[in-house]
DNA sequence: ACCCAAGTTTACGTATACGTCAACTACACG
DNA sequence: CGTGTAGTTGACGTATACGTAAACTTGGGT
C-alpha cells in the first residue's frame, strides 16, 4: 500500500478534476485563462498533472478564505518562487501576506467565540425552561 | 476614568463613522440600503448609536474574513435574536456558521504554517549563502 | 462510415459591492 | 443673502467570478 490510489496517478482530465473538487469545467478553464492553471495540451486538450491538481487544491482553499483569483494568483507565486529558489526576493511578501492571515485568524477566533457565547446562553435558557 | 471617551457617547454622523472606520459614507449607506444597519433620523439625516456602530464593526469584521453582506445579514439576525430570546429557533443556523468558521479557521492554519515554511526554507538558503 | 460524449472557444449575461456623478435640501456663518 | 459644508436620493458605471448558450472539433466504439 505505498502509493497506488487516487494520488500515484499522473494524468488527469478536466472532467475529472471538477468533479471531484465539486466545481464546474468552466470554473477550471476560467482559472486557467487567469493565469493560476497551466496545463500542458495534446492538441487542443488540456492534460494536468499532479502539479496542477496541487495548485488547484489552493486555489479553492484560499477561495474559501474569501480570497480573490489576484490574491491567490499572488500567493501561488510564493509557491513557485519556492521552487526557483528565488524565495528571498519575496521574502517581504510572505510576511505580508502573513500578517493579513494572521490578522484573519484573529478576527475569526473572535467571532467563533462570540457565537459559542451566543449558542451557550441559548442553551441555558432552554434548561431554565425545561 | 469610568468611561467618558470615544465610547461614551452615544450619537454619531455618517461621516464621524466612516471617517473612524476608514470607509465612504457611500459605503455606509449601501449596508444601510441592504437592510444590514437601521440608523434613526432625524428629518433626512441619519443619526447612529453605539448599537449601530457595534453592528458596523461586526460587518466590517465579517467582510475582512471573506463574507458576503448576504452572510454578513443572517449573521448580525443571530445577535438580534439572542437579544430577543428566541435564540432557540436559530440554534441550528449558530452551528451551521460555527462548522464553517471552524474550517475556515483550519485553512488559515494550514496556509499560514505553509507560509511559515516556505519562509523559514528561504532564511537557511540565506544563512548557508552568507 | 457514423455518431455520441467530451472537449474547445467566443460571446453574452448575472450577482455582488461599491464608486462616481448629478441634482437637491438644510443649516451656519460673515 | 449668498456661499459653503454636509447630508440625501437616484442613476449609471465598474471589477470580479463565474454560468449559460452556441457552434465547432475530435477520438472511440459499433
Amino acid at each position: 500500500m505505498s502509493e497506488k490510489d487516487t494520488d500515484s496517478r499522473d494524468l488527469f482530465s478536466i472532467a475529472e478534476l471538477a468533479s471531484e473538487f465539486g466545481i464546474s469545467t468552466r470554473a477550471i478553464r476560467f482559472y486557467e485563462s487567469k493565469g493560476l492553471l497551466a496545463p500542458e495540451r495534446v492538441g487542443a486538450t488540456r492534460i494536468f498533472r499532479k502539479r496542477d491538481r496541487a495548485r488547484l487544491i489552493l486555489i479553492l482553499r484560499g477561495k474559501r478564505l474569501g480570497f480573490t483569483l489576484r490574491d491567490i494568483s499572488d500567493y501561488l507565486s510564493l509557491y513557485d518562487a519556492d521552487r526557483a529558489q528565488q524565495v528571498n526576493l519575496l521574502a517581504g511578501k510572505v510576511d505580508e501576506r502573513l500578517a493579513l492571515l494572521e490578522r484573519q485568524r484573529d478576527d475569526l477566533e473572535t467571532t467563533i467565540n462570540e457565537l459559542r457565547e451566543i449558542k451557550s446562553l441559548a442553551e441555558e435558557r432552554l434548561q431554565k425552561a425545561g
